[in-house]
RNA sequence: GCUCAAGUGGCGGAAUUGGUAGACGCGCUGGAUUCAAAAUCCAGUGACUUCGGUCGUGUGGGUUCGAUUCCCACCUUGAGUACCA
């Protein structure tokens, strides 16, 4: 009987389906153990080889655990709002519902012949209306919302209005809008309403406000700062600009704090922490500020080096500064203004890629030291990032290398503040080293006392305050696009106000068109018929008010990472339509304990579902603040591209061993054309394209024709797309996982190579006669030989550890060497075959359970109890023996010999080096080793 | 520039509280079986060698009885980040 494998997955598959096998209760006397998936966006291309990686590797383990005794959850579904359906709709006119659900069917197809233990029940999609109501209702919670920095936690924005009716904002401690002015109980209580709104948006944990954003023309839209790559948006590459637009944001610098100390608790690679760090920014210094000579105005500046303030010899502002017009003095005019237009002329891309070249223009205007009271001049120059901290610095040529480039290329003073050290060079930027000089009161202090004391000094005499920085900017939250969720916000006199929860969700109405309107408002201006109809019913009734006039919808949609910053928590309880899900869910799956994906995520999704899920944990709606314990990021799997050489201008292709020097321009190639041995089928690539039709080849005499080849990322556009379609149907889906393990580690980016796949299919087959002869099942109830119960142990022991340590690649090895043992033992034992059967059922389930079958198991193998390791069948005699050496050194030797200490001892005393050979015995080498040791080789 | 990760056969990769380097697989070579092929099985496969051995984990040093593993410097590649004051 043969390993029919295209009948078993199809068979096991239809089985797990029917009985409901992964699915997973909300309650259970197992522990409980949540394995989730980054959810994918349903692409029209469907999935190739790459994409099931992660899914492979959570799905092993999730079925290991279940092994284990775990309640194991772990659900899958679909982030299905995004740009590409959105593009396809522009250009077709269909709706973006529609694509997507082909797609989903496309991808769910996909995943079930991987043979995936998903519990489906549990699916969700971003863009179903039942999910994406309580995107919106965590929208309007968000609104509804402050961050109090005495309690440092969210708490509700009726308690601020409390409290400022009470005692007005004095000592209101929040992160807010830093323009907001201070005011009294009764100046609150007679504020009209509009304005008392316009305070408390200010104090919104969402909230609207007139930011820079930037602009991608080309989209259409908005994006945020980790959707820009090197200056091009993330999607498309296309250019990005900077643009003054009134737009929702999401005040995550509130949490800025917590999420990087949150980081210290939870168990994430420290490579996808540092970014985060990174991102986040903190730096810890002082704010000070600086009067300015003939004007009220101050400069307020950021420093992380307040020790060194000594060493300002002169100020620089960012040219977008908004004191640059109101303190240049008449005879820099226009110098000034002429640098301000050049600089925002240049894009932000410009800007980048031009760091070296220093340009700035001095504004006449003076200021004052805080401590010396010596004028300092005030330059404005393009080194300065209106940005970040308050746009302006207090330069300090001697202890920074770009105040020092600055100071050199304009002829300003370098005063130097470091005792013994040389600055004619270069700036001294080392803080740890140094010694304080030329600076009154910090004269001799190294660099923390010097700090230190120069902010009391400060705060003393008013001139600044100790201070933290983040880099982290609140998230813009706003897309002028139609494929999202929208927002359930109306506008009363320009103020925005939020539906009840009781309306939502607030749907996508149908539109014309997916372009934005003749007016320049999003998409969804076009969903007239809508706004009025149902959700202005919604309105009016809500508020319980005649209202005459007419109230504006929001006519932007949520981005991307909305309805991905809080899904962990709907898969506990899916379908609840009265919560986002019920706490007994949420008290019982707590938090992921296991999270797979990309690192491609590292400072977007990661960062936004860790702001949402500190939110909800203060608000007492999720019992934990992190959302996923562990988390691993799984490499990519590249594609092996192939090009051919044509000649540059002909229709002449060259083999890649018969160039010469011609100018060579390297196409794409269908990878499917071409062999293991890099040999092109010419014809199947003539017929590709009509331009290749009447194409020569140059190749050798047996018209052997060579391609390049290259590794680069999956993609249709390289033409090295691999179908996991194509691969089930030769080899099948367990094949596939195997070898998608076998790989190499999960972590790491290697290429896909489909000729290595015969070795783990040889594998399966032989797994397969191990178990099946040609008249049927080969295994009985016989007694195991030692060596049965070696191999089987030592396979215990290792998938074990590889399993705990993520090491799939390794245990793959592992079976490979247990069955090639077994079958060598010509074992037929069903005490060692029913266990190894469950240690490969993870990785390659199908035929486990097939086999599981055939052995007389009415049960899946999915719930058989994980194999128990007995140490006792791998070490035959071993012991140890402390010995000493030279009557100082100690040695423990540990031998699979039955040997005397007397004739160890004397081993190690003839053999001073390394190696003893031991006379008379089998040959058996020792390595002696000082303090530890052993080895024993036959 | 900075930060992090990584450099091991023809290829993917094993091996780290420091102890037989190259497990396992691909590829390749030879053989068995076959009319032939596929499939399967067996043997071999780091380099050099006077067949005793010698050299070998990016390069150069160091620690050690012993280093792929630890330390220092450098080179290369990949990823992230970028005038962050």
């Amino acid at each position: 009987m043969m390993y029919n494998f295209n009948e078993i997955e199809a068979k096991w598959q239809n089985y797990w389906s029917v009985n409901k096998t992964f699915h997973a209760e909300n309650s259970s006397s197992k522990p409980k153990y949540y394995v989730l998936d980054m959810f994918p966006y349903p692409s029209g291309a469907g999935l190739h080889v790459g994409h099931p990686l992660g899914y492979i590797a959570s799905d092993i383990y999730a079925r290991y655990k279940r092994h284990k005794g775990f309640n194991v959850l772990h659900p899958q579904g679909y982030d299905s709002f995004g740009l590409p359906a959105e593009q396809y709709a522009i250009q077709t006119g269909q709706h973006p519902a529609v694509t997507t659900e082909e797609n989903i069917k496309t991808y769910r197809r996909q995943l079930d012949q991987m043979g995936f233990s998903f519990d489906w029940s549990k699916e969700l999609r971003t863009s179903s209306p039942e999910y994406y109501k309580w995107t919106q209702w965590i929208f309007i919670q968000l609104f509804n919302s402050w961050y109090n920095k005495s309690t440092d936690k969210a708490t509700s924005i009726s308690a601020l209005v409390q409290i400022f009716s009470a005692e007005g904002n004095i000592h209101v401690q929040a992160v807010c809008d830093e323009s907001i002015l201070v005011f009294t109980a009764n100046e609150w209580n007679a504020f009209p309403t509009k304005q008392q709104q316009e305070i408390l948006l200010k104090y919104r944990l969402t909230y609207l406000a007139e930011t820079e954003v930037n602009w991608c023309p080309e989209l259409g839209t908005v994006l945020a700062n980790d959707e820009i790559i090197n200056g091009v948006s993330e999607r498309g590459g296309y250019p990005v600009v900077r643009k003054k637009m009134t737009q929702w944001s999401m005040r995550i610098s509130a949490y800025a704090e917590r999420l990087l100390q949150g980081l210290n608790t939870i168990d994430w690679t420290d490579a996808l922490k540092e970014s985060q760090r990174n991102w986040i920014g903190k730096s810890v210094g002082a704010s000070v500020v600086f009067n300015l000579r003939d004007s009220d105005a101050v400069i307020e500046v950021f420093t992380t080096r307040p020790d060194t303030i000594f060493g300002v010899s002169f100020m620089t502002l960012a040219p977008e500064h908004e004191l640059v017009s109101q303190i240049t003095t008449t005879e820099q005019k226009s110098a000034v203004k002429a640098y301000v237009v050049a600089t925002a002329k240049r894009s932000e891309r410009e800007r980048m890629a031009d760091v070296k070249s220093i340009s700035g223009v001095f504004t006449g205007a003076y200021a004052e030291h805080p401590f010396t009271k010596e004028s300092v001049p005030v330059w404005i120059g393009d080194y300065v990032l209106a940005g970040y901290g308050t746009g302006a610095v207090m330069a300090v040529p001697c202890g920074d290398q770009r105040d020092y480039d600055f100071a050199k290329h304009f002829e300003l003073e370098i005063p130097n503040i470091f005792q013994g050290v040389d600055i004619s060079e270069q700036a001294y930027t080392d803080k740890v080293n140094t010694i304080i000089s030329n600076s009154d009161f910090l004269n001799g202090l190294p660099y923390e006392e010097a700090s230190k004391k120069a902010i009391e000094t400060l705060e003393i005499q008013s001139h600044g305050i100790g201070k933290t920085n983040y880099r982290l900017r609140d998230a813009v939250f706003s897309r002028q696009r139609y494929w999202g969720e929208p927002f359930p916000v109306f506008y009363i006199n320009g103020m925005p106000q939020m539906i009840a929860a009781k309306h939502l969700p607030i749907t996508l109405p149908k539109v014309e068109k997916y372009l934005p309107t003749e007016e320049g408002d999003p998409p969804l201006g076009r969903a007239e018929a809508w706004a009025w109809d149902s959700v202005q019913n919604k309105v009016v009734e809500n508020n319980r008010i005649n209202y005459e006039s007419i109230f504006p919808l929001e006519l932007n949609t949520m981005p991307g990472w909305a309805g991905s910053s809080w899904y962990f928590n709907r898969y506990m309880d899916v379908n609840n339509s009265d919560e986002f899900a019920s706490s007994k869910a949420l008290n019982y799956w707590k938090e992921v304990d296991l999270y797979i994906g990309g690192s491609e995520h590292a400072t977007g999704h990661l960062l936004y579902a860790r702001f949402w899920q500190k939110f909800l944990f203060d608000l007492d709606l999720v019992p934990v603040d992190e959302f996923a314990k562990k988390l691993i990021n799984q490499g990519m799997i590249l594609g092996n591209s192939a090009f051919v050489g044509r000649i540059e201008g002909t229709n002449t292709f060259v083999s890649i061993d018969k160039i010469t020097d011609e100018t060579i321009q390297w196409i794409h190639a269908d990878v499917s054309f071409v062999n293991s041995s890099d040999e092109l089928d010419i014809a199947a690539f003539k017929s590709w394209r009509s331009e290749f039709n009447n194409a020569t080849f140059i190749a050798d005499d047996n018209l052997i024709f060579k391609v390049k080849r290259e590794v680069e990322k999956m993609s249709k556009s390289k033409y090295n797309v691999v179908n996991p379609d194509a691969i089930c149907e030769k080899y099948g889906a367990d094949s596939l996982r195997l070898y998608e393990m076998f790989l190499g580690p999960l972590e790491q980016y290697k290429p896909w190579n489909t000729a290595g796949i015969s070795g783990v299919h040889g594998f399966l087959k032989k797994l397969w006669k191990l178990y099946i002869g040609d008249i049927g099942v080969l295994v009985v109830d016989s007694e195991p030989s030692k060596d049965h119960l070696k191999t089987l142990h030592k396979t215990i022991k290792k998938v074990t550890e590889d399993i705990e340590n993520f090491s799939f690649n390794t245990s793959v090895s592992t079976f490979m060497i247990a069955v090639n043992e077994l079958s060598a033992q010509k074992c037929n034992s069903k005490i060692i075959l029913e266990p190894i059967l469950i240690l490969i059922a993870p990785y390659a389930p199908h035929i486990a359970e097939e086999l599981w079958e055939r052995l007389g198991h009415k049960e899946s193998i999915a719930t058989a109890e994980f194999p128990k390791f007995n140490a006792s069948h791998l070490i035959e005699i071993t012991k140890s023996y402390p010995i000493s050496f030279n009557g100082k050194m100690r040695f423990t030797m540990e031998l699979s010999l039955e040997l005397s200490k007397e004739a160890v001892e004397e081993a190690v005393m003839a053999n001073e080096k390394t190696q003893a050979q031991l006379a008379g015995r089998a040959p058996k080498k020792v390595i002696v080793v000082p303090g530890k040791i052993v080895n024993i080789v036959s």
